[in-house]
DNA sequence: CGATTTCAGGACCAATCGGTCTATATATAA
DNA sequence: TTATATATAGACCGATTGGTCCTGAAATCG
């Protein structure tokens, strides 16, 4: 039932988890009740499941774009500029699952709670691990410790997330985004 | 009833709009159902008032920080250590009411969508402001544009706020913070 | 073919949702 | 005091919530 998890996903996404009656998830997965609550369980369940999901996806496109088989720098305006197509316009109006779960449930829910915080983790880490090769490769500025300033692109991106609700231009994210770049390399 | 709303703000802050029934407005607020209706139309029009009271906090915290006659830098770390503090522990845990509705709600609530717009825009204006009276005092570093440095240390306190959901320790943030802000003077 | 399994459709459930309204009590004003 | 305004508690409303269960059709399998 992985294409059911993925439309589930969809609905989620695009309205939040409490927002989300069961006859939205019903639709958009075209299972019966019962089929529904056979497969996953209850609805707490399958949105796990479709945060997992999305989880996974977002952390296969950071396997690419980060790959350490990749020059660094060049993986890091790949990941930020991903970023800035998600976040503007009407990519950026949709939001991010992820962000929207951690601001509804993140504090409440104890399985959500540990998702999050190992993404955000998990991101900082390969962040982190390019801007350390950067760093061998004497690509990065003065003074720039790799740990810190990953932490600063996280909460960059994620802080994108937000302010893309209000659908900015793409052109003017990326410029900003290549502004904050540009203070970390030489 | 301006106690009322305050204490509903404290509510919806704490679970989230759709997560907020009635009942838990009329404890906090100790009053009737019938009061509460005669007072303020609806659930949502009572929202809409707490997040206009949690908008109006925000603000006038910043024309404080950010105050033309302070010395910029100085004002931006005070600004930025107060966003520490917010998002750091249980403060963090708890989040933010404004990063939360724009999550759960300013993609498909109008109302929700120009409040949300109209605070980034005004914190924006403010922190470019006190960037642009940083140049004019050659404070800061060579090639940082104020408003560019504005839209990224906006992206960034938000940011901030979705990180703090998982209550990181308040002097990690403290140094992110600092090594972001150090990149912008000189 | 017949037997069995699977699943869709939808009736049904108790609980709760946001919202209205009335009866009662309390306070104010004359 | 009496008259009036105000605000309370809570009954009540239809709609909707997440979740269970039953019936009948379709597909699978011997």
């Amino acid at each position: 039932m992985d294409a059911a998890v993925e439309r589930a996903m969809g609905v989620f996404w695009s309205r939040g988890y409490h927002a989300t009656a069961l006859p939205d998830l019903l639709r958009a997965t075209k299972l019966s009740r019962g089929s529904l609550y056979a497969a996953f369980g209850d609805k707490h369940s399958l949105f796990l499941r479709a945060l997992d999901r999305y989880i996974a996806d977002a952390m296969a496109r950071m396997n690419i774009e980060l790959d350490p088989r990749r020059e660094p720098i060049e993986g890091l305006r790949v990941y930020l500029a991903g970023y800035v197509e998600r976040t503007s316009g009407a990519n950026g109006r949709r939001g991010c699952l992820l962000v929207a779960t951690a601001m509804e449930l993140a504090g409440r829910d104890a399985e959500v709670g540990r998702r999050v915080a190992g993404f955000f983790k998990a991101m900082e880490a390969r962040v982190a691990d390019a801007l350390s090769r950067a760093k061998a490769a004497s690509r990065l500025a003065d003074g720039v410790e790799p740990m810190s300033a990953a932490k600063i692109l996280v909460c960059f991106v994620e802080g994108l997330r937000v302010v893309g609700k209000t659908a900015p231009a793409r052109g003017t994210s990326q410029a900003t985004a290549d502004a904050l770049l540009d203070r970390f390399i030489r």
